[in-house]
DNA sequence: CCATTAATTGAACGAGTGTTGAATTAGAAT
DNA sequence: ATTCTAATTCAACACTCGTTCAATTAATGG
């Protein structure tokens, strides 16, 4: 067992992206304070300095790990908006419930949660959200006050994966089926796509 | 000005309400990290130390000072149920808005968002929230399926102060008036209230 | 009145935090 | 080759936090 020494390390190295990624998994478990430097470093495989060598500060390596959207949810409006308006609210319910059941796939929703006390993570965040991957799907869709839309879409996406990841309504309701779960947000995200707001 | 000496105070004290009250509207404002017993002091007007000597530790005072419904919300199934299915989920939605809108009335919310990143306080937060609000207030509609119901009128109320606290939707969007919110949301609570869950 | 207990402060401890500086090694540039 | 810069570790600093301990003052019970 050879202890790591000081000094560069031989060929490229990925340590960047490294500490890049345990951080930005990191701090979507177990929230901002929570998350140490030291924590990430060790997930990283490498030294806490290092870490705050290359993005100055805990701040700064947070701000640099929040998630952009997946091009798979940017190119996801475009695909939605070929399909007729039930068949869309279909598609978009069962991607938000698999979005929200997965647990790799919420890094978004947990990086709420992570910036949900710190109100300088906020602006990204709803831009990212909001401004990125809701608003586009209304507009793509061509639907009236897209906006309005966009954020009561966000209020049903956001309060479902609230109660599934923090508060695990699973273990104490067990008998909630998803059926029941996808047949109701169904219907929710139809109401939001189709209603008159006068 | 005289500083305040050791020793216990003349007369009786409400010492202990004042540091339940200022750690939980702490808790509420920070999130459980990012609150001090320092904190909890300063604003209770007294000594850390005392803090924990009433309470054992943060974390106790923590359990302690989460929030029990209020009279008013524990009353209002009873007082819903009386109403027409129609108003009921007027009223309810008046209420909601009015909830998570007001400042001081958002412990609840608050507490969950503080609860978020502890495991140990979700259970506690999941009785009073869901079990002691929501549920009742489907049974007492007699609708079909409470539970199911009580959850996804979870989803809605948490979505909508998730938005409304933490990501401050107004700021970005002030077009986005309140009536709107209020149409829309009366809309999603009265499909929940109706819905047939097969 | 005396002993006990409750309430309160002040000072300090120990653990953990983000961060810095020096030292070391490897690639890049001239 | 030599110089410069980038990457890396290690040790340490300053700070904050939760908590403890001793000291002090007031109420309470016998």
């Amino acid at each position: 067992m050879t202890i790591a020494r000081a000094g560069r390390r031989k060929g490229t190295s990925d340590s960047r992206q490294q500490i890049l990624d345990a951080a930005r998994s990191l701090f979507a478990e177990h929230g901002y304070q929570r998350t140490t430097v030291r924590m990430i470093a060790e997930r990283a495989g490498v030294d806490p300095s290092l870490a705050i060598y290359f993005f100055g500060s805990k701040e700064q390596l947070f701000a640099a790990s929040m998630p952009a959207p997946s091009e798979e949810a940017l190119a996801a409006p475009k695909l939605l908006a070929a399909l007729p308006r039930a068949e869309a609210a279909r598609a978009m319910s069962h991607r938000i419930l698999e979005s929200v059941t997965s647990p790799e796939a919420s890094n978004i929703l947990g990086m709420m949660r992570a910036a949900s006390s710190r109100p300088e993570a906020v602006a990204q965040l709803r831009e990212v959200f909001i401004g990125r991957m809701m608003l586009p799907m209304m507009t793509e869709l061509g639907l009236s006050r897209p906006k309005e839309r966009a954020v009561l879409l966000a209020v049903v996406v956001t309060g479902m994966s609230f109660l599934h990841e923090i508060l695990d309504i699973r273990q104490e309701w067990p008998d909630l089926e998803e059926n029941a779960q996808l047949a109701l947000l169904t219907q929710t995200i139809e109401l939001v796509l189709t209603t008159d707001l006068e």
